[in-house]
RNA sequence: GGAGAGGUGCCAGAGUGGUAAUGGAGCAGAUUGCUAAUCUGUCGACGGGUAACCGUCGCCAGGGUUCGAAUCCCUGUCUCUCCGCCA
């Protein structure tokens, strides 16, 4: 959500921006400027009328001590339309103000200014990639393939007991989640990020924090019973944990961990890149949250993607970078670099990460601010990224490191699996 | 799941119809001086004003009664205690 005041200062850089991400609807930009307006005058007469009210009280209180009651009788008389009039008025600055919000939660961010215009993930733009493709001769195995030769991962019990898209990982390949989860974290640990383990189910609050309702409501599993969310990332549980706080300038900046299974509905979804690991309604994840000052949010996000730059180089997987265009960018991101491995047997980019930056758009949301050396207070910036995400690093690993021999396990990985290879 | 008690500002803690005591912490200023004390102010949200300042709201949330609600009523929610169940 963007702040008010933002919006009333800078209404043509706002516009301009929304462009490169196809929200053209300057029309709404203008409805909230002006029920901005509205409420605030609104809320000025309403104020005044109040303070009316609270002034005769007291008088008539004074007038019964006093033994005055006809005289406070009267005043009363003129009370009662008072109260009929602030009543309206009282309604009207709640609708507005109502109305006000639910627009506000309509608005996406507004993307930073290097991010590029454009439609799709066809316009995002390769910023760095490294890594080389190996050689696996004429018909590599696609990771299904090699799941299924190894019994790695069941994908049949996956859907006898749940249903499509929960696997069932088995004997190394169990074993080679819960090595990848412990590295991954330990290496996050390591660059200074604090491990947290949160809850898996979320509240609506929580929710809309972070901006996934009301946004993508149909995407999360819902509880309706106890009315709680699967969380589709741990980014929301770990984000969250700092909803309606005013932090101190020393906190900051804040650098979270944290393994949890995520969950998406993916209604939607169809077709050859569904496949295997390719996309599931349950899967393994370990996100990097950090909380930052304003001035020093982008160093972060740079930091972010070194940091992830240097797993992948261990892991010696090859892959690339994009920055997200307008047109493919999340309602709630103001830029995102996207982590893509190659898979060699599907001959395809992988995505494996992203890590973005939302400027104070959540932090809005999630009543998030902290106090300034000189005791202003301000809104946080909140980053986030995947640091990673396991199924398609799974798939590209066995993809790529397949040899005759069986899949051998990189180097970094032997101390979490035990073994050197799964053969 | 059953029964009871309770949610007051950053913290502690009074307050059963007259408009949020008091203490502590933090911050700012003053003053004295020195492993700190004392005094004063400030200490939530929103709005108006260049500003000093002013107004409104705020006692878990949302409604209601009343001229007036932290206080009375209703609904929801969370916490604690006991019982039951249980990894």
């Amino acid at each position: 959500m963007l702040a008010l005041q933002y919006i009333r200062e800078n209404k043509e850089a706002l516009l301009e921006g929304l462009k490169k991400r196809n929200f053209l609807a300057p029309e709404k930009i203008d409805e909230l400027i002006d029920l901005d307006q509205k409420r605030r005058t609104q809320q000025a007469t309403l104020d005044q009328h109040l303070a009316k009210a609270n002034a005769m009280a007291k008088e008539i209180g004074l007038l019964f001590k006093s033994g005055e009651t006809s005289k406070a009788n009267e005043l009363k008389e003129e009370t009662a339309r008072l109260k009929e009039l602030t009543k309206q008025l009282q309604e009207t600055l709640q609708q507005t103000t109502s109305a006000l919000y639910e627009l506000r939660t309509q608005i996406p961010n507004v993307p930073h200014e290097s991010v590029p215009a454009g439609n799709s993930e066809e316009d995002n733009e390769e910023v760095f990639q490294s890594g080389t493709v190996p050689d696996l001769g004429k018909n590599p195995l696609p990771h299904w393939d090699l799941a299924q030769k190894y019994d790695l991962i069941d994908f049949e019990l996956g859907n006898k007991i749940t249903g499509a898209g929960f696997p069932v990982y088995k004997g190394k390949g169990a074993r080679l989640q819960r090595a990848l989860i412990n590295y991954f974290l330990d290496k996050n640990t390591a660059a200074g990020y604090k491990e947290v383990q949160v809850p898996h189910l979320v509240n609506e609050a929580s929710g809309f924090g972070t901006g996934q309702l009301p946004d993508k409501e149909g995407q999360m599993y819902h509880v309706q019973n106890d009315d709680l969310y699967l969380i589709p990332t741990a980014e929301v549980p770990l984000t969250n944990l700092y909803r309606d706080s005013l932090l101190e300038e020393k906190d900051l900046p804040v650098c979270l961990t944290g393994y949890t299974p995520c969950f998406r509905r993916e209604a939607g979804s169809y077709g050859a890149h569904v496949r295997g690991l390719n996309r599931l309604h349950q899967f393994d994840k370990v996100e990097i949250v950090r909380i930052e000052e304003p001035q020093n949010a982008m160093d972060a996000l740079d930091a972010m993607v070194e940091h992830v730059k240097t797993i992948l180089e261990e892991l010696e997987l090859p892959y690339r970078i994009l920055r997200l265009c307008g047109g493919d960018l999340g309602f709630t991101s103001a830029l995102t670099y996207d982590f893509e491995i190659y898979s060699t047997a599907q001959k395809r980019w992988l995505e494996i990460s992203s890590v973005s930056t939302f400027n104070s758009f959540q932090a809005e949301r999630l009543h998030l601010r902290y106090k300034t050396k000189d005791g202003k207070k301000q809104n946080v910036h909140t980053l986030n990224g995947s640091s990673l995400a396991l199924p398609r690093v799974v798939a590209g690993m066995l993809e790529n490191c397949q040899t005759n021999e069986g899949i051998v396990i990189p180097k970094v990985l032997v101390p979490y699996t035990g073994f050197e290879k799964i053969d």
